[in-house]
DNA sequence: CTTGAGCGG
């Protein structure tokens, strides 16, 4: 048999119907010169009445000689001589549970149609957020107010909560940590006088005492920054602005729905000087495909 | 067009 007498033996010119599209477990690994097309095609003969069926192929072995390789099976009677001989014992056990009323071999495994519904615990309108508002007798508590309201800052009863008292943006004068726990008794007594009682922070020192100079918070220097392409996030805001000095939050508003981004966020800065510095440079600058502003943000209204 | 969500002893 001559080289020029060959055939290509490969899976494409088996199936001209199928597209040239590449299918990565088809893929040859290419190292080295791919010399199969020099082989003749695989030969398949049978299977017969017997089930018996040869493969006669040839492949190039690490010498690189041509080998033919003759395979011969034995259909059926194969696949029954691989069952081990503890598998086939297995066969002849006696059936259990739901499988009792199976047929042999119709079905080994159930589908379950059970529904599970997937739902955000936290979404608007979901059933976690209803029972809240329908059960919580909290929130029926709350009506005639003062309840259990004691502020962490400034001590107060009743009236509000740490994130809303007046005197959560002065910063607390260092000092030393008093050691006993407070209880509702000495928390009444917070502005009181007495030796070891304790003292919410921000009762200590500053927030009464005159001469003291209360130092602001640095919520004060927030920029804003708008103009911001829908696809920019937190990560990326951080990025851009961690050059100017220490920033201390980063915030992109995103449209609770949907999830996309609404083109604006926050950025705020430890030092008020970086936060200028980067209003200055970052304001008009191309970023993506969008003209940033950058300007001073107003304080949030509650 | 365009200034923030959410938590709780």
């Amino acid at each position: 048999m001559g080289i020029d007498t060959l055939q290509r033996p490969s899976s494409a010119s088996q199936k001209p119907s199928q597209s040239n599209k590449v299918r990565w477990g088809e893929l040859e690994e290419d190292d080295g010169e791919d010399l199969n097309f020099l082989l003749p095609p695989p030969l398949v003969i049978g299977p017969d009445e017997n089930g018996v069926k040869k493969v006669i192929e040839y492949k190039f072995n690490d010498e690189g000689n041509k080998v033919k390789i003759t395979t011969t099976t034995r259909i059926r009677k194969l696949a029954k001589a691989r069952l081990s001989k503890r598998a086939l014992e297995r066969r002849s056990w006696p059936k259990f549970g739901d499988a009792v009323h199976e047929d042999v071999g119709a079905r080994l495994t159930m589908v379950s149609t059970e529904e599970i519904l997937l739902e955000r615990p936290r979404a608007p309108g979901s059933k976690a957020e209803e029972t809240k508002v329908a059960g919580d007798p909290l929130s029926a508590l709350g009506k005639g107010g003062a309840v259990l309201m004691v502020c962490r800052t400034c001590g107060k009863k009743g009236d509000h909560w740490t994130s809303k008292c007046p005197y959560k943006d002065l910063a607390p004068q260092p000092e030393g940590f008093i050691d006993k726990p407070a209880t509702s008794e000495t928390t009444a007594a917070a502005s009181g006088t007495s030796k070891g009682t304790y003292v919410p922070p921000g009762a200590r020192g500053g927030a009464e005492r005159p001469g003291q100079e209360m130092r602001r918070r640095n919520e004060e220097n927030s920029v804003r920054v708008t103009n911001l392409s829908e696809d920019t996030r937190e990560p990326d805001l951080l990025e851009l602005f961690r050059t100017f000095g220490a920033v201390s939050r980063v915030y992109v508003a995103v449209d609770q729905k949907t999830g996309m981004s609404r083109g604006f966020g926050f950025v705020n800065f430890v030092n008020k000087e970086d936060a200028e510095r980067a209003i200055n440079k970052l304001n008009g600058y191309g970023y993506d495909n969008l003209i940033l502003r950058v300007e001073w943000a107003t304080p949030r209204a509650n």
